[in-house]
RNA sequence: GGUAUCGUGGCCGAGUGGCUAGGCUCAGCUCUGCAAAAGCUGCUACAGCGGUUCGAAUCCGCUCGAUACCUCCA
């Protein structure tokens, strides 16, 4: 295994260290999913790109990786106040929906999104309601261990005294006493001892459908809760790596601990890793603000951002582009580059694939190309932080060698060929997870493809007669409908735009 | 206001004390009936000002600018 060398960004130490599982070949992943009460937009869908990159890469290392992503079909409160609005609730509203249809249209939503782009379902998908139970446990645990107070109904986390045992913010690099200090104007008359503190459980209003029965009140879970039920639940008290948007860092994620240390005294996650946001505009994609874009008007091209639709593993290629960690802004110019690079490479790959060793055989019996140098740098550089970029600087030096092969200025052995067509397989289809739409065809697609060549063959023979009217005339007319023709050394092939 | 992060060539984006990322665009060339496509070659940047160092885009300080979090958001 390739896995000794791995070094993941820690998020908690704001340092690379080198990545070493409780149990040897086994990992244990968390990350946080999504609220289902709309459609998700693309900068959702980055971070569990981000996270399925990783899922990918951990599996292809060879380890055993039970990946948890939960969906949140609970609502949280928009405001942390007594008259806080519950997304899912507001959303049945409008729609006119039951609160659990609302969940079931936006969760296939999102299923059949990250479908697109290729994603692998992780091994567990819980939901908070399905973990009601779960969470009324941890609270009950939480009081019992003195962090949290009842108050008419509802249950507050202390944060206060958590903080005297053991330090309160030490993911986000918040101090408690800063926190306070720069308090903003304390809302009116709050059941809380301190702004700080959060709920745990909260009484629902009776309009509140959504609503399950506890020791403390009729009333639903707060909004951290779910990931610590669920989390230790499949994973235990301590697992591997805890995943999420870099938005959620504080206060979720800094929460999570607090609940799992006040419970279990122990740090729940070796290893935090938070994916950077996709912006648009130069602002971050966000619900609230109505600045993003959705997947499928992507692939449509339906919006006003895009000059042409761009598909979902092109899309994906172009995050990838992009370390996970660095803010990636959203652009056309930016999508069309990467579009051309991609088929660039998957052309090349094609060719790669289609190479056979007897093409070479004369040639002295040795390689000119490193191939398995190449391939190191490859895994260097996967291994580094997930450097996905450098992955793909490395898959385009691919290019220049098949082009170098095909004119003969370039010698490889057979065991090298080999190793150089997994190898490129291998980071592209498995650890980054693109797909070659190219190669991809229905049987529609066939007979098309049949009367396009059926044409070709028309245009060449227009060609060799010296009748360029007619040639020029297929040409151009294919053009215009969305065909390019290309001409190459070995005959012509063609190109949908 | 507090806490972070970041500022790289025409664009997107890596990297990091000394050796050229990469992609796209652009220019020149090769190929081609012409074009397109393809290939080859070229384009040496790191916000500003100081400091440390034999040497900094990379470390330190300041200034300016941007973004994120501090309210739900991946």
């Amino acid at each position: 295994m390739n896995s000794q060398n791995l070094y993941i960004y820690n998020s908690i130490s704001k340092s690379k260290e080198k990545f070493s599982p409780i149990h040897a070949d086994v990992v244990g992943m968390y990350v946080c999913g999504p609220t289902v009460y709309s459609n998700v937009h693309l900068g959702n869908c980055r971070t569990f790109l981000s996270f399925d990159l990783v899922f990918r890469y951990l599996k292809h290392l060879g380890y055993k990786v039970r990946y948890v992503r939960n969906i949140t079909d609970a609502g949280h409160l928009e405001n942390d106040g007594e008259s806080g609005d519950d997304p899912i609730l507001k959303k049945a509203r409008i729609e006119q929906l039951e609160p659990m249809e609302v969940v079931q249209k936006y969760t296939v939503d999102f299923h059949t999104t990250m479908a697109k782009f290729n994603a692998l379902p992780p091994s567990i998908e819980p939901t908070a309601t399905g973990h009601i139970a779960e969470q009324i446990k941890i609270v009950e645990k939480i009081i019992a261990e003195g962090f949290a107070y009842e108050k008419n109904g509802s249950v507050y986390f202390d944060v206060l005294k958590f903080n005297e045992i053991n330090k309160y913010g030490k993911l986000s690099g918040r101090n408690l006493e800063d926190m306070i200090a720069n308090t903003r104007e304390l809302a009116a008359q709050s059941e809380k001892k301190n702004p700080q503190d959060f709920a745990l459980w909260k009484k629902a209003e009776p309009q509140h459908i959504m609503r399950w029965p506890s020791p403390w009140s009729d009333g639903f879970p707060g909004w951290h809760l779910e990931c610590t039920a669920m989390s230790t639940k499949y994973l235990g008290n301590k697992f591997d790596i805890h995943g999420g948007g870099m938005d959620l860092k504080f206060p979720h994620h800094e929460c999570e601990i607090a609940q799992a240390e006040a419970c279990n005294h122990e740090s729940p996650v070796n290893y935090w890793m938070h994916a950077n946001m996709l912006t648009l505009n130069g602002k971050k994609m966000s619900k609230s603000t109505g600045n993003f874009i959705l997947p499928n008007e992507m692939f449509s091209g339906e919006n006003n951002i895009l000059s042409k639709p761009f598909s979902p593993t092109v899309t994906k290629f172009f995050m990838y582009q992009a370390h996970y960690r660095s803010i990636l802004d959203f652009s056309n110019d930016a999508l069309e580059a990467s579009e051309k690079g991609f088929n660039k490479l998957m052309d090349s790959y094609r060719m790669l694939s289609e190479m056979k060793i007897s093409q070479f055989s004369e040639s002295t019996g040795k390689s000119s190309i490193d191939v398995a140098f190449w391939r190191k740098a490859c895994y260097n550089a996967m291994n580094d932080d997930f450097n996905s970029p450098i992955l793909i600087a490395h898959l385009f030096e691919v290019v220049k060698f098949v082009n170098s092969l095909k004119e003969g200025k370039d010698t490889i052995t057979e065991t090298d060929l080999h190793l150089l067509q997994k190898t490129l397989h291998d980071f592209l289809f498995d650890v980054l997870g693109l797909q070659d739409i190219a190669s991809e065809s229905s049987q529609d697609s066939q007979k098309l493809i049949s009367a396009v060549e059926l044409l070709i063959q028309l245009r060449n023979q227009a060609r060799a007669n010296k009748d360029f009217s007619t040639s020029d005339k297929i040409r151009d007319e294919l053009a215009s409908k969305g065909i390019q023709l290309n001409d190459g050394k070995d005959g012509t092939t063609f190109s949908l735009n």
